[in-house]
DNA sequence: GGGGGCTATGGGGGG
DNA sequence: CATAGCCCCC
């Protein structure tokens, strides 16, 4: 290393300065709230760069993109421009990157769509159905969480039914078909040229470990460093791929990772601790840096948050410690009512910002659950405080801009089932639920997509002149995309052509008036999107076309979404959102059992744990000022619920806290209601068909006469009754039930001729 | 096939 | 409480 006095490096401590030289081998930062790790990871890049590793060799990654892009610029101001060339973003946002220039490589579209949520729980909702299973026991989100779970430790379909442990896991819960749901939905989603969330890391995954075109060394040869901050909140599938980043023959292992067991707060989408027992297994020669000194808190938050987190079980052994001398001990109000609960905190806002000359942006309030921020905000808006609540529905979830953006995501990948299925009646063009289930049956049959179906699959007159002039108007979409309309042109286009926008201009309702006004919002960001010249993604400057918005937009959240205009706000948000941010001032409300911790979590000590490490960061945000409160009762689900005060109220050691209320002597509100009354019923008996896997040699379709006894790997033997013009041919299955017949397109068919 | 009204059901955190 | 899905009628 040059002897050159970098300022930066004197605005570190001792222990910050050590983690931020040691740029080479791997490395372990755990780094306890408040104590300056942004610092370090920002200093480090820049230091990197200033030691002559070119930008684009590190690839830094964070929890948001947001704190990606305050990341990078605080780089800027350091090495200057080049910063912009750092590959820093989230795991989902940076794959995605990658993954558009070489999905091709392992069998998917480089356009390809991403499913959301919403997309992901339809589908499973419908495999579901189309397998006659009762939805009361294979609840979709049970199944959703079963099969991200799976992906995210790298278990396939085919290892699924392998696997005794996930098996017996859904026969205890009734649930023996799970493995087929799972096998089916990734069939569909690949047929869709679809990727969920989880595919993101998963494809991401199998592009390095497949290696096509010797890909992997591309991307190991490029990352010469990686960076990745709250390690504690990766999952396993995320610390393989960093590993096959990192370990190659020769690799330097130049990899830091950045994180405090004491925050995990993840582990319901498959976060996992051990990764950082693992790490230290997997790199025996890393170098660790423990920063303990938190410099945003006072004393009273400081030693609360430390006696809170000792009642957990495994932590790495760690103490922070502050010199930061307090003056406000931890306020705790206890109110009789969730309404009361929100005008009290309303009113306290008011008077700390007169008392201690607080401006709103200093100011949060952070609940467990975003339901909870109706009363909030009510109550804010009565005093005129100005606020802003960050998560819950963001704007690209509203149903208005997700059907705009069906038909854009349609536009750009047909195949994309969900899309169709969101709009193929909207605005009502009379294909109803008939004939898209019909649909479904022979998109399912012939291993289609919906959109392939069209042409072929057997409707009434009606039906199929309706469904062509659906296909026509996208394929008008279609056509002036690849005239290489902008995606500004074409969304206008899209906008009105598909009827949405004189819909709602027909609806004169506030709501109606509300929808038209978000899709002209959505309209200004895609005009936005395509004048803007400042380039933000180098590899391909200036694509203003609809794909590259799309690109553009499909993984921002609620939080990347920036107000210029309205920055002085009182924040709003949920407990797991807050992780990372600092207020002056902060409000923990809603503390009570049931809700914090939640319901959900009660009944297993690990998951309370995880409840309590929550509890930990959302005290933890506070630099002066902590107030927790909790109500007596409180509207739940429709019902007034009495829960008692939370027991992490208890673990605040006595002398932090400022209270009226003796805590020991817990009011007795009774019995706490039984929530859910969960009555698994019976699935039904799938049919049983026969058919000699292992013999089976499909033959050439063209061969294929009406007449002929075939075999089909699904549905068994069968007779072919009929072939139209088309090449569509209608064949009885015996097996799959009495007088059952399937259209099945021939060009696609796996049949093997029996006589 | 569409639409209105009713009932049953679920209900957490997020990329 | 919100919403999905069902039934019924047109």
């Amino acid at each position: 290393m040059q002897e050159v006095a970098h300022s930066y490096l004197n605005e570190l401590n001792d222990i910050q300065r050590q983690a931020v030289v040691q740029m080479d081998g791997p490395v372990m930062v755990i780094a306890g709230p408040g104590s300056g790790k942004t610092r370090v990871l920002t200093y480090k890049i820049a230091h990197m760069i200033n030691e002559g590793v070119a930008p684009w060799q590190i690839l830094s990654l964070t929890f948001t993109n947001k704190a990606a892009r305050e990341m990078k610029a605080r780089i800027e101001k350091v090495v200057g421009s080049g910063a912009r060339k750092v590959w820093a973003g989230t795991f989902h946002s940076l794959f995605a990157r990658i993954l558009r220039v070489e999905a091709h490589k392992i069998g998917y579209p480089n356009d390809f769509t991403i499913y959301d949520t919403d997309d992901t729980k339809s589908l499973v909702t419908e495999i579901i159905k189309s397998m006659d299973l009762d939805k009361k026991v294979y609840s979709p989100n049970a199944v959703k969480a079963r099969i991200s779970a799976s992906k995210s430790n790298l278990i396939t379909p085919k290892a699924y039914v392998k696997n005794e442990d996930m098996m017996a896991y859904d026969r205890m819960n009734r649930r023996p078909m799970t493995f087929k749901i799972y096998e089916k939905y990734v069939d569909r989603c690949k047929r869709a040229g679809a990727m969920d969330f989880d595919d993101l890391l998963l494809q991401m995954f199998r592009l390095l470990y497949e290696n096509p075109d010797n890909v992997r060394d591309k991307y190991q040869r490029q990352f010469q460093y990686v960076l990745v901050d709250e390690f504690q909140d990766t999952n396993f599938l995320q610390y393989q791929i960093l590993k096959q980043f990192v370990n190659y023959k020769g690799s330097a292992h130049n990899i830091c990772i950045v994180g405090d067991d004491a925050q995990s707060i993840y582990s319901f989408r498959g976060a996992t601790i051990e990764n950082i027992l693992q790490f230290e297994t997997d790199y025996p020669d890393l170098k660790t840096f423990k920063l303990e000194q938190n410099y945003r808190s006072t004393h009273h938050i400081v030693e609360a948050a430390n006696g809170v987190i000792s009642y957990n079980q495994r932590q790495i052994e760690k103490k922070i410690w502050t010199d930061r001398v307090g003056e406000d001990k931890i306020k705790l109000i206890k109110t009789l009512s969730d309404t009361e609960e929100g005008k009290r905190v309303a009113d306290m806002i008011i008077e700390q910002k007169h008392r201690h000359n607080l401006a709103n942006q200093d100011i949060a309030i952070l609940y467990r659950t975003n339901g909870q921020s109706r009363i909030f905000e009510e109550y804010l808006r009565r005093q005129n405080i100005n606020y802003r609540i960050y998560g819950g529905l963001s704007f690209y979830q509203r149903k208005e801009i997700k059907d705009i953006l069906a038909y854009m995501r349609l536009t750009i990948n047909p195949q994309d089932d969900e899309a169709l299925k969101r709009v193929i009646n909207y605005p009502k063009r009379g294909i109803g639920k008939s004939t898209v289930d019909k649909m479904i049956a022979f998109a399912n049959d012939n291993e289609v997509s919906l959109w392939q179906s069209i042409p072929n699959v057997q409707l009434s007159k009606r039906a199929t002149s309706l469904l062509a002039e659906f296909a026509a108007l996208v394929a008008t979409f279609r056509k002036k995309a690849a005239e290489g309309a902008n995606a500004y042109d074409l969304s206008l286009f899209i906008a009105k052509k598909s009827g949405v926008t004189a819909l709602l201009k027909a609806d004169n309702t506030m709501e109606g008036l509300n929808r038209l006004e978000n899709i002209n919002s959505l309209l200004d960001g895609v005009k936005e999107f395509v004048e803007n010249d400042e380039i933000l993604d180098e590899e391909n400057p200036l694509d203003k076309s609809l794909t590259a918005y799309l690109q553009s937009i499909a993984l921002i959240t609620d939080f990347d979404a920036n107000d210029p205009e309205n920055t002085d706000v009182v924040t709003l948000m949920s407990t797991h959102a807050a992780k990372g941010l600092e207020f002056k001032s902060v409000f923990v409300v809603g503390l009570e059992e049931n809700l914090f911790p939640s319901y959900m979590a009660l009944s297993s000590p690990d998951q309370i744990d995880e409840e309590r490490r929550l509890f930990y960061v959302a005290i933890t945000r506070a630099e002066e000022h902590l107030t927790l409160t909790y109500a007596n009762s409180r509207y739940q689900y429709g019902q007034m619920r009495f829960n008692d005060p939370s027991r992490f109220l208890e673990e605040i050691p006595p002398e932090n806290l400022d209270s009226m209320i003796p805590l020991k002597k817990k009011l007795d509100f009774g019995e706490p209601k039984v929530l859910g009354n969960f009555q698994p019923s019976r699935m039904k008996q799938l049919s049983k068909v026969d058919v000699d896997h292992k013999n089976f040699r499909p033959d050439d379709p063209a061969k294929i006469e009406a007449g002929m006894r075939v075999m089909h790997l699904k549905f068994g033997e069968g007779k072919v009754v009929d072939i139209d013009e088309r090449r569509v041919a209608t064949i009885e299955f015996p097996q799959v039930s009495v007088n059952s017949q399937k259209r099945i397109m021939l060009q696609y068919a796996k049949l093997q001729i029996l006589d």
